[in-house]
DNA sequence: CCCCTTCTTGAAACCGCTTTCAACCATCGG
DNA sequence: CCGATGGTTGAAAGCGGTTTCAAGAAGGGG
């Protein structure tokens, strides 16, 4: 189609005795070895056996020639696919980057291509290009990040069209999933600033899934445990320097003495925000953070903060896939639970309010 | 091949009168509309004219039909594809992760489905799986990150078997890429350090990409342009953890006032380290990141560092492969020089060290 | 020694689409 | 009124594999 550029190294890899000047087909495989086309098909696929002989010189023609099958050919005749899509809203977020990678891993580990599409929104085309995007694909089947609105609907409209599996935060019937069981730790969190003697705690959400995610239901119901005030929550969108204005306007206010946030990003531009509002956390305000994000424990103050293994929760659900994918029976719904972090983020209030 | 276990919302946009229980092929579009199927064709492509009547009966039927015509089947038929594939070490670190949005979403825009495949390490049998996996899936093309030996090796294996352009960080000639020119920024910041007043600047550096990275090299440059003494580097890995040791280690060393590093998860991790020895930044030792990641200016203190725009990058280089496969002449090589950003984390050297 | 199995193998059909290529139709100039 | 011209259309041939099926070879039992 186009011309490489540079002679020089001709990637020996790619092609060693680089014969055919168009890339080999099973074909050629055949005619070089001296046997038929669906002998090679049989050792490429394994699907029956070929005699020890043959099969050599099947392997020597396929080396020698450098021959890739064709996966686009593949899935026509054999309609069935290796590859699987992500469907996500956003690639660069770092949770979701991190279970993008773990998805990615485990499926390239498995023998599967992963394409990825991103659904930005939940507006109706958006939703529709990606699930063309995906249909049209041929995927075997597709891990969604459910963890926003766009996951959301995405999840909502693909689901009865092909093979589906969801990393979530909040654990729902119906989709097979993988999930990171949000609200137990953000239960504890809470706790833990209530312990510490704070009167309440405020809570900044991040972007929710839906109605509410697992970290803002388990501040609540901490709250409601220990019938203390829930005050009113305030909103994030995911860039940082929102969290940092809500963190300039939280530190005037006396009344807030702990505040519980979304993730680690959110609570550093909020910690940020009450820094230069002249006031210093954790002395005037406590402030916990959710997902142990790597600079987390280099922030100063190192945040106190839950534990989320995205990658892991990728790689759940993948395995999850997979055995969908083999007919399995689903494997058991494995819920794991964050880890807490205590750090330097989090202290008793302060006798000397202001 | 497996039911869904929702009978509930049956995804009225995947195939609005569901009356076939596969998929629909261009052969049932064409038998509803009354026409051949490379009439369908025709109109799906718009290769060739198609009269008024008969691509407004082909349009309903698809519609009706909810018809998405296979890529694979087109693929192997046009023997042009429509995805690209984006080749990368890592997809969760911030400037990858930004830089494979970027590529996504200028894809996409174009109308290109998008492959991911990692490459690990260098190692050969890995390079060697990453090249088969892009050719076996057929793309039009790669881009391929090239900041580090896994994606030097990739590309190397790469460009003379596919259509490829490089994103990276140091020009070179060969091969078509779009590259944020970091050399002229990391001495900017270097001299920035050296205006300050400071006697030399220390460089930790990041994972080159092959002999040495535009940030090294920038900052060598300046030192030897003001005629001051180049330290011996550290190298840090890409786990912040080292990048804190680093700090600790270089607090304890009455030499070092200033210090560049490679990029600014490097320098947070460093100040942490530098926090934790007794020292404090930039009253004891300055320090400068690269990237201007989105916690630079939050972290406390805020990172002076260069802006990155790695999202940017990736759409270049998109562009770029666009115009590559378009067989227009390459791009004109647009390299983008971070601008610098000073904040909180630089100043003059103590007057009292220790 | 013969017939029936069991394996291994290749011919042919097919997967869903694109791309010649030739046929057809209508229009138009002479 | 006729042949030439140009635009639409469908039949047929692939694209690169897999799968069905029947044929041939080899092995086994009676």
């Amino acid at each position: 189609m186009s011309q490489r550029q540079t002679p020089s190294y001709d990637g020996s890899m790619t092609h060693p005795p680089a014969t055919l000047d168009r890339p080999a087909t099973i074909a050629d495989v055949a005619r070089l070895a001296g046997v038929s086309v669906p002998t090679v098909s049989r050792v490429l696929t394994g699907a029956a056996r070929v005699s020890e002989e043959r099969r050599h010189r099947v392997d020597k023609a396929i080396a020698s020639l450098g021959y890739r099958p064709s996966a686009a050919a593949q899935v026509l005749a054999s309609r069935r696919s290796m590859t699987i899509a992500i469907v996500a809203a956003n690639t660069s977020r770092y949770g979701y980057a991190e279970a993008i990678r773990g998805v990615e891993e485990s499926a390239r580990a498995a023998g599967y291509a992963v394409i990825i599409v991103v659904v930005e929104s939940e507006r109706n085309d958006e939703v529709r290009a990606a699930v063309d995007a995906v249909l049209r694909q041929s995927v075997a089947g597709v891990v969604i990040l459910k963890f926003d609105p766009p996951g959301v609907a995405a999840l909502k409209a693909l689901q009865s069209a092909v093979p589906v599996v969801a990393l979530s935060g909040v654990p729902e019937a119906g989709v097979p999933q993988a999930v990171l069981d949000e609200s137990e730790a953000a239960a504890a969190l809470t706790e833990h600033l209530l312990n510490l003697g704070h009167a309440t705690v405020h809570h900044v959400r991040i972007p929710p899934s839906g109605k509410e995610d697992g970290r803002t239901t388990g501040w609540r119901l901490a709250l409601q445990r220990h019938r203390k005030w829930v005050p009113p929550i305030e909103d994030v969108s995911w860039d940082v320097t929102t969290a940092y204005e809500i963190g300039t306007r939280l530190a005037k206010d006396p009344e807030v003495t702990a505040v519980f946030c979304g993730n680690d990003e959110t609570a550093m531009g909020l910690i940020r925000g009450v820094f230069d509002s002249g006031k210093k956390v954790p002395r005037d305000i406590s402030v916990v953070g959710f997902d142990d994000h790597p600079l987390a424990s280099m922030f100063i103050p190192a945040l106190t903060t839950a534990r989320q293994d995205f990658a892991e929760l990728g790689r759940h659900g993948t395995a999850q896939l997979m055995a969908l994918l083999e007919g399995e029976s689903p494997l058991a719904l494995e819920t794991v639970e964050p880890p807490l972090v205590f750090r330097e983020s989090t202290a008793p209030p302060s006798k000397h309010p202001r």
